[in-house]
DNA sequence: GTCTGCCGTCAACCTCTGTGTAGGATGACG
DNA sequence: CGTCATCCTACACAGAGGTTGACGGCAGAC
């Protein structure tokens, strides 16, 4: 794995996370000073065998006791081992979704849930209509 | 757990997830057509009895796989699980959310956001004049 | 009525996460 | 050199995570 680059799995990532975090900007932890330290400052129990699992990659399914653990220790939010394409996405569209409170889009979406089948057809191709109109570069719908 | 207050733990999350993610506005989806959905869906295998531990709270902690597909599954992301902060800002969308879920009505939302104030406002009244055609018995609600 | 289908619930079971414990490698200190 | 300390690695196994299959309840169709 290039430093540079964004680390991909979870063993990257935490893998990184030891990398960068270390104290006193010292040597990097130990597996076992991790355990120990998840183990004694949170009430989670963690083994520094199973980090090492995690680390190379051995075991990669970990339950969320375990992850928030980790991810406490390191001072990141869960997501950062979590977050992938699929999250991006769905993260982009909330934004998009919260966004359209402001712009008045609200009215329209929860409206045109109600109307029918046919009139709901029918908004949606004047908003295509628009959309084409107004975004002539674009070609084709995410 | 009052209906405006945000859920605290990992059955409530999900619970609300149910309560409020439908499909064409009608009833919650069933455990079992959400089991059957992501074993589909996506390459993630999970049995509708699961899915019912996790909603009574007799299981708490899963695995970041299951996490993942039910999260990927409704549309919100990993973090509104874990991450309270996240779980209140999402709540706040979730309605909204579940109305852009009923057919079609994303893909106007969507689109009504990136255009231009005129064109939505061309919009907005065109959905008004075709909701109160289609419900003349309501006068103005919300 | 009863048949069918789908639901939530339950208990027994199996799989795999996570642990205990020990081996080998390396470096510090005497 | 030997000893001690601490690290990463290895592997068997306990037990929690997750599944299977069956039961009773409830709605609609015949």
């Amino acid at each position: 794995m290039s430093v540079d680059e964004s680390p991909r799995t979870l063993a990257d990532k935490l893998n990184r996370l030891f990398q960068t975090v270390r104290r006193q900007g010292d040597a990097e932890y130990s597996n076992v000073a991790v355990a120990e330290a998840i183990s004694k400052g949170q009430d989670v129990q963690i083994s520094h065998t199973y980090i090492w699992q995690l680390r190379t990659g051995r075991r990669v399914n970990p339950t969320i006791m375990h992850l928030t653990a980790l991810a406490t220790f390191f001072g990141v939010p869960v997501a950062y081992f979590l977050d992938d394409a699929e999250t991006a996405k769905i993260d982009k569209d909330l934004e998009l979704l919260a966004g359209m409170r402001k712009a008045g889009v609200t009215h329209i979406a929860l409206r045109s849930a109600e109307l029918t089948q046919g009139s709901r057809a029918a908004i949606t191709e004047m908003v295509n209509q628009l959309w084409k109109l107004e975004n002539p570069s674009d070609e084709d719908v995410r």
